[in-house]
DNA sequence: CGAGTGACCGCAA
DNA sequence: ATTGCGGCCACTC
């Protein structure tokens, strides 16, 4: 119970775990929803160390461009993405623009 | 307690 | 358009 003091870690875990399949989210806009804005780096330092059972597959960068320390390279990344339904460029970037959620709507 | 790191972001030249 | 640099936050040693 109680609450616990609520970790960075903590809650990026659970933002991520509770985003929808098909969307993807920025880590700026994770670490904003956290409370702090410019923690991006943070964020994205907790995936390489959190969970692998989230779908930090669905976690981008601004451009919609994919991670790079993701188990495989971006090529794993794309694949993970492609087979979660999502659109990507051989760029290895998603439509951010289209496939982008947000926890208000 | 101090210093280093990082799957980032934004701006400047 | 591309490249380089700094800054911010939280976590680890």
């Amino acid at each position: 119970m109680s609450e616990k003091n609520p970790r960075f870690r903590e809650l990026v875990e659970e933002l991520v775990a509770s985003i929808p399949k098909g969307r993807v989210m920025t880590y700026g806009q994770i670490a904003a929803l956290c409370g702090h804005p410019m923690a991006a780096r943070q964020v994205g330092g907790i995936a390489h160390f959190g969970n692998p059972d989230l779908p930090w597959q669905r976690v981008v960068n601004k451009r919609g461009g994919l991670a790079s320390g993701f188990p495989g390279g971006r090529e794993g990344h794309k694949q993970a993405l492609l087979d979660e339904g999502l659109h990507v460029t051989n760029d290895y970037t998603v439509d951010i623009e289209e496939l982008i959620w947000w926890p208000d709507r």
